[in-house]
DNA sequence: CATGAATGAGTCTTCATTCAT
DNA sequence: CATGAATGAAGACTCATTCAT
């Protein structure tokens, strides 16, 4: 039983409908470029009630940015070699990129956002989001060490590579945002990841 | 002989001393966080000079990104698989990054800028920012299919890998930019096509 | 017996819980710096409700000051020089002065709103409160000529001497409002009187 | 040879502007009633100009404040005792006292601030205004205890009596302000100084 | 009666651009 | 040519007031 409260089901309502019309225009514009305005006219609100909200502008910003981390850090987590009994690495690989894919480019203006919010003049949100793609490269980092240590990878650069392959994934995201007939998700993956293992030669 | 009039020379001087600050200020702030005021402060010049220079803020922005798409284009260009007394491909391929990325790294206001020029207000930049990576990506599609065609490579979708590469570079550079023992352009350049031609699996 | 319905004094009592909120908030951040929010936080009711005792912010700032207006005025009353069974002038001045400042001095939030009150955006509640002080400028003025008349004082310029004496019943009160251990009204008032008639000379 | 640049004088010329108009609606209006676009109609110029000049709302407070301040410190200071070639006390008092009245009353949007100056947001305002008061009422207090020292006044509560004197001098100053028919301040000098010094009594 | 979500006019402040000197 | 004072449109944010529940 938890908030069946109609009023405070209406503000969740309300602030969903806040977030979504901020991501829009956030992707459309860049952080910079938002206008207040622009977010309260898509909502449909008046300008008080946006920061009945949120306390201002880089706090929706924050929110939106917040989110989709905290839902594709669930999506992402190291990939067990150990545990005999759970699928080969380079399955359990596949299923995580296929999830995190699949949950970006659902939402279009949320995947815009996350691949050109380079510049806030909140030093604090940009320095998180630098601070997830890190994470990223880190996780994508150890992938590649386990992976030579048990024999599997050749041995690398894995700092470099793993720069390399995060902005593989950042690629075909654009991609994938913005053409119209775009392949599915799975097929991306498929295609990425024969590219990441075995290169484009013969 | 063009341009020896001294004065000419001098206005030209003025121009790229502009242009470098902007660069500067634009991979701080980003273009809307970029000020004029900062423009010219770091410009040594006053406020109606810079406009004697560049009609508007836009104008500078776009002055910039010309300048590195054109010095880049000069750079880039198809790879020749006919004439044998060309370099095999893979060299052809390796000197054009490398010199692309020595050129990109070089100026590493530049280099910021172009990673992470999303956001103009001026649709027109950002659509020719969005043409000169589609070029790109049109230029590394095109090597693909032809490395299929002669046999060099396996079968592939060609945009999606080549979207992919694209991003790897950009992957590449943001490592080089944001760290400060970063490796050489020579080095990143041999492990990136390593991974992109062999795949990272033993 | 008037009011006595239960709801009705739970009216009154609720009014009275709005003014002391609204008074303190007014005492510490003045007419424009005062908010709604600040006073219905302090008096523990919903933004609605301020709104069902009074018509507007300006309206409790009228009614706190009418209210001490009132009081004030009933303590205040010409010196009856006449009648000879009264007490004695300076007995009577002295006994109003205490108990206007003790009316005063104990509401602390009140007595820094009249001293402090310069400006409403509602200019009358500032002719108000300026024909408020005229009054006792009047009243003041008055007992001087009357004394001149008697006998009793020297001669003087009563319209200034009044606004001397007026100026100085509100520097004390400054200073018991701001002192922590200020001496008692009693002692201020004995202190008072003395300069006002004898002056510091030896 | 001190400024004699055309334009630097502009400037001044600009600001004494800004200065004055904000004068007179910080007076009308209290700080928080007072805004921007006021002073700026007053002073006929565009927005943006005003804050070529302060920086802030804030700012322009605290410039006129400040300035009021600075010159009448200037005009106020111990009252020397011990050299006998000096005036004697009475006549140094009554000459400080017109001096600062006649800076006070020559420019009445400026007393109207100085006395009505209560609540600014910027706390530090406030406080240095309070301290200009507090020094004041030091600087009445020393007098009077030295005056007591030296045998000339009887014993007194210097505190007590100081801030009674400084709400003398406030209460004057509104009078001269709010009247049309205002005595000289001459007049008022010497009937205030009659008052503290002798009383009224007979 | 009480509530508090919603409103939008109004505030301060910034900054790209112009133009007289 | 160069300057920098002046401009005013536009932006983020506040808050007194209203009204449906």
């Amino acid at each position: 039983m938890v908030n069946v409260d109609p009023s405070e089901r209406a503000k969740q309502e309300r602030r969903r409908q806040i977030l979504a019309s901020a991501k829009v225009v956030f992707a459309d514009a860049g952080y910079h470029g938002a206008s207040i305005h622009a977010i309260i006219e898509r909502a449909q609100i008046a300008r008080g009630t946006f920061y009945l909200y949120f306390s201002s502008k880089a706090a929706v910003f924050d929110s939106i940015l917040d989110q989709a981390m905290t839902d594709l850090r669930a999506k992402l987590r190291r990939i067990d070699v150990t545990d005999t009994a759970a699928a080969p690495p380079q399955v359990q690989l596949r299923e995580q990129i296929v999830s995190a894919l699949e949950y970006i480019v659902r939402d279009r203006p949320l995947a815009t956002m996350l691949i050109t919010a380079g510049h806030t003049p909140d030093a604090e949100a940009t320095e998180r989001l630098d601070q997830f793609f890190a994470e990223i490269r880190d996780l994508l980092k150890r992938a590649l060490e386990t992976g030579v240590e048990i024999g599997l990878l050749r041995p690398c650069n894995s700092e470099l590579v793993a720069a390399a392959m995060l902005g593989m994934i950042r690629g075909v995201i654009e991609l994938l945002i913005h053409q119209t007939d775009a392949p599915t998700v799975d097929e991306v993956a498929s295609e990425m990841l024969m590219v990441a293992l075995r290169g484009v030669l013969k």
